[in-house]
DNA sequence: TCCCAAGACTTGAATGAGTCAACATCTTAA
DNA sequence: TTAAGATGTTGACTCATTCAAGTCTTGGGA
């Protein structure tokens, strides 16, 4: 056998405990070829590799893969829940209030709390969630 | 006449160019009486002080508020819409992953946006919402 | 290799939060 | 006092998500 190869998504799924079904390793690629996509354009993008899903198997297997750490859920307020496939970093994001589109934006610290909170309030405080608010460029610009 | 006194609750929503409506006055003040209220709970808390309001008719009056900067709405994951009074500062919340229950936390800074992000993509950012996960006091020593 | 139990998927119905529309009522400025 | 227009009411509706019941698939063991 040659060097360790990256792992196969089957191989990721297995390896967390899931099994290997086509939905999810369609599923799983398609999270992390999309860019914070709502279950909709999951569920259609997942079509599009395996022919049929259904919306239910969708929101099962994203929360098998989240519960999972495969991928993580977001849900910026005024918005459906997001998803992406970088996990297992700290990093925070940035949303548009014209047309909603997120970017990531890179942690300083790199690992959860990366913030201290002026008063904790007696609480076991584990993450800070940061949510910038602005206007992209190309919503400023056509404006 | 004396000295100026604080503003009634009338006075500030006609202040805010609102129409002073019994509904909108119990509204706002169960608003500032409360701890991150729902809509629900909102609802309820001013029919304990008029007798009664149709839900839709909370929801037009706290986007009025909001829209006149009386209120403020928050929407942390998993949560439906809260609303408090304290505005006009920049401060932030801490949320509990076990009851959900809300406490702001001040802002260092104290006013928007507070933090700057690492890449901003281009984004004219003008806000930095941060919400801080952890266990209240009461679920961990309950747990 | 075959079996089968637990996990995954499908269809269909239901829930909860919030919005829309049409009409009635109340506020407030003139 | 009056009338324009803001506010409130009722009722229907949308959207995202979950629940339930039954069927199919996966993967560890016989």
């Amino acid at each position: 056998m040659t060097a360790s190869q990256p792992p196969t998504t089957a191989e990721e799924l297995r390896g967390a405990g899931l099994r290997v079904t086509a939905a999810r390793v369609a599923l799983l690629e398609t999270v992390r070829n999309g860019d914070h996509l709502d279950v909709e354009a999951l569920t259609s993008g997942v079509r599009d590799r395996i022919g049929q899903i259904s919306l239910q198997a969708v929101y099962e297997g994203l929360h098998a893969l989240t519960g999972a750490g495969l991928v993580r859920r977001i849900e910026p307020p005024g918005s459906p829940a997001l998803f992406e496939g970088r996990v297992g970093d700290n990093h925070h994001h940035i949303v548009c209030r014209s047309c909603g589109v997120v970017a990531d934006v890179d942690c300083a610290i790199g690992e959860a709390p990366c913030l201290t909170a002026s008063n904790d309030h007696g609480f076991a405080i584990d993450e800070a969630e940061i949510i910038y608010w602005g206007v992209c460029l190309d919503c400023s610009t056509a404006s």
